[in-house]
Formats: C-alpha cells, structure tokens, sequence
DNA sequence: GCCACATATGATCATCTGTTCATATATCAT
DNA sequence: ATGATATATGAACAGATGATCATATGTGGC
C-alpha cells in the first residue's frame, strides 16, 4: 500500500535494471484479474472438475460421482469456475449440463502439466 | 474422502458419461501438483513479482520497488516461488540475483492473459 | 574480530477459503 | 396443487494464507 518510489531507506537499487522492468510492468487491475484467474484453478476439487470437462459435458450429480466429493461442493465450487469464465452450461430439463467455455482451460492444463511432470 | 461408488442416493447418474470420464480422469497426486502450481500464481504480489522476473533477473530489493511492497514480503513470496520451481537465483557477493525457472510461466501467463482480455 | 548490508525466517494476526449442513429454487410428473 | 428430483444458496466453522514486525543468517569490508 505505501509506494515509497522516493526510496527512503532502500540502498541497494540497479536503477536502470529498475526502470527498464517499471516500463514493461502490467498493471494492478490486469495483475489481479490473472491472480484471480490463476487462483480460481488452484484447487484440487476445481482441477478435478474442469479436467473431467475435459472429456465432456457433464451433469453435477455425475461430476460429484467421478470426483468423489458432495454435490453441494461441487455446486459451491461450480459458481467460482463460472464467474471465471471457465465454464458453462445448458439446460435440460432440470439437469444443467456445464462443460468448458472456452479452449484457454486446455493451454493451461497443458502448460501447467509440462510443468508439473518433468 | 468418502468413495461412495454404490451411489448410495444418488439418482440422476449417466453411467457411460461417467465410465468415460473416469478412464481419462487424472490420479489425486497430479490434480494436487496441478492445483498447487496454479495456487502458487494466484496471488497478485507473485503474480508482478514473475512478470517483473519476465523482463530480466532482479535482485530482491529492486522486486520490491518495482512491485511497491516490503522486501521481507518479497522474500517470502520468493520462497513459495522457488519451492514451486517457477524460479532460480544465482549469488553475486551479497545480493541474489532471482530469474524464472524456464519457460512455463510465460506460456502460462500468455494464455491467462489471452483469457483474462478476451 | 567487528559492523553494515542483503536476504531469509519465524511468530503473530486478520482475512480469506472450502466443506458441511440446512434450506431454497426450479422443473417435471401425477 | 403436490411431491420428487436436480441444483443453488446461505450460514457456520475449521483450516489456510499473506502482510508485518522482529530476529537470524550469510557475505564483504575494515
């Protein structure tokens, strides 16, 4: 919260390696939404959803059998991955079918796989 | 935790969606690495401190300028960074000089960008 | 040895998160 | 309308998280 940019106190500073970074920095909005993006994928149970999407669209009664947890936590946690923009849904009667929104959710999973897995 | 695959009350199953999911579904341990990868990029403070890392190698001080907070919550942060393996130092004399790990988090930012400014 | 500097670590604390349980809403069948 | 099913929502509570402050470690210079 305190931007001390006058530097009070703070000595070992490389200037230049300090602006050039300043110049490309991103902002604090666009920092926070890919935070919150990020954040939203960073549960076990949301992995587990949105891979089983990967393979296709599912009901959340069946999405709580192949993960195992509470239809209720899946719900809950359902809503986080919609407000993000991971997921949506179409209805059928009274089943919702979710599946992924979008293909970004497969770029991340693989990057973040390779990652994981080397 | 409770594996109840008798589907004890539960009703409105679709079996072959589920048969289908649960043979590509990914194991416990990895959906937990997964998940703690991308828990490690979801905070705001990790989030500037990677994309500072991005532009070059900068010692802690000069993270903590750029980004506006506290060198000792920059060093924390580091911490959980490094533990990831999203980033490596190298020492010159007192100061470290931190730097991304490799090449994932630029691929992982690039496609959380894309998604977050559609 | 001593001191200053650069960074790391530990404790504390307020805030956030995820599950559970109870309850509400919506849809279909009778 | 009534009841059953599929899902959503709200409250509550334990556990995790991130900043701060104080302290410790490691390095270089004297």
């Amino acid at each position: 919260m305190a931007m001390e940019l006058d530097r009070c106190g703070i000595t070992c500073i490389h200037e230049e390696a300090v602006e050039e970074v300043q110049k490309a920095m991103l902002g604090e909005d666009v920092a926070g939404s890919l935070a919150e993006l990020f954040k939203a994928l960073g549960d076990p149970t949301r992995v587990k959803i949105l891979f089983a999407l990967m393979t296709r669209e599912l009901c959340v009664c069946d999405i709580a059998l192949v993960i195992g947890v509470s239809e209720s936590a899946v719900s809950h946690q359902l809503r986080v991955l919609r407000t993000m923009r991971l997921i949506k849904f179409r209805r059928e009667g009274r089943i919702l079918w979710y599946s992924l929104a979008d293909s970004h959710v497969r770029g991340l999973f693989a990057q973040g796989l390779e990652h994981v897995t080397e």
